[in-house]
DNA sequence: GCGACAG
DNA sequence: ATCTTGTCGC
């Protein structure tokens, strides 16, 4: 798939924070069409500066794979947080150019607009590629919050202040909930309903999930240690 | 001034 | 993210 490149990635942290200044009014919470065949997933693994990256298809409501398409790029940019759009989006959307088939929604683990300048990761990458996107997070980076009930599908909203962010959802009983936002092109209601529908029995989609385990399983010498169950 | 801080 | 064994709980 083709995306559109408005700006590079080489500049500092001030200027990367100008840029998201600038980019927060191009995001939209509006609801896209209803049909939906694909959803991807997307991850990165980084190993000494090494970035893999994986974009994953999987069609919907079956959630079996349909298109993998991964990525390696070198990893310039630091770990700050609030800019890991900076450090991780370059060698996603390099694994999103690989890809044949154009999903109908895209899932990236990290934040959407519960961001500082609400333009975490998954909002940028809605942004820029124009689809609609859902930001989940394992773990919070901004807003405060109330814990959800202890059931699957139990949720809490996530402010800003007064204004609703985001949702932190309980999408496996027992387990930590994920923490879920808009990316771009979609409705916060329209994301947490999609996020339980692609979850099953982990706590995270599945779409990043087998993201996640198709970029930490690429390596030289062969070293997976926990992950050597992709059998799909 | 002091914490908090996606991956 | 990464390092990375054993272990506690359902």
């Amino acid at each position: 798939m083709k995306i559109s490149s408005i700006h590079t990635w080489d500049m500092s942290p001030v200027e990367a924070i100008k840029l998201q200044n600038r980019l927060r009014d191009m995001v939209s919470a509006e609801d896209g069409p209803d049909e939906i065949q694909y959803v991807a997933g997307l991850d990165v693994s980084i190993k000494e500066n090494r970035g893999i990256g994986a974009a994953v298809i999987l069609d919907y409501p079956d959630l079996q794979p349909v298109e993998t398409a991964i990525a390696k790029k070198d990893i310039a940019f630091p770990y700050v947080p609030g800019l890991l759009s900076f450090r991780e989006a370059p060698v996603l959307i390099a694994a999103l150019k690989k890809l044949s088939l154009t999903p109908d929604l895209v899932l990236v683990d990290g934040q959407g607009i519960a961001h500082p300048r609400r333009l975490g990761i998954a909002a940028h990458l809605g942004v820029l590629t124009g689809l609609p996107t859902i930001g989940c997070g394992k773990t919070r980076l901004y807003g405060k919050y109330e814990g959800p009930g202890p059931r699957r599908g139990d949720y809490s909203w996530l402010y800003a202040g007064s204004e609703i962010i985001g949702a932190v959802v309980r999408t496996k009983e027992r387990t930590n909930p994920i923490f879920i936002s808009v990316g771009n092109n979609i409705s916060l209601d329209r994301a947490i309903r999609y996020i339980l529908l692609c979850t099953t029995t982990y706590r995270l989609p599945e779409p990043i999930r087998i993201a996640h385990l198709t970029a930490g399983k690429e390596s030289p010498g062969g070293s997976d240690w926990h992950a050597n169950a992709l059998m799909l």
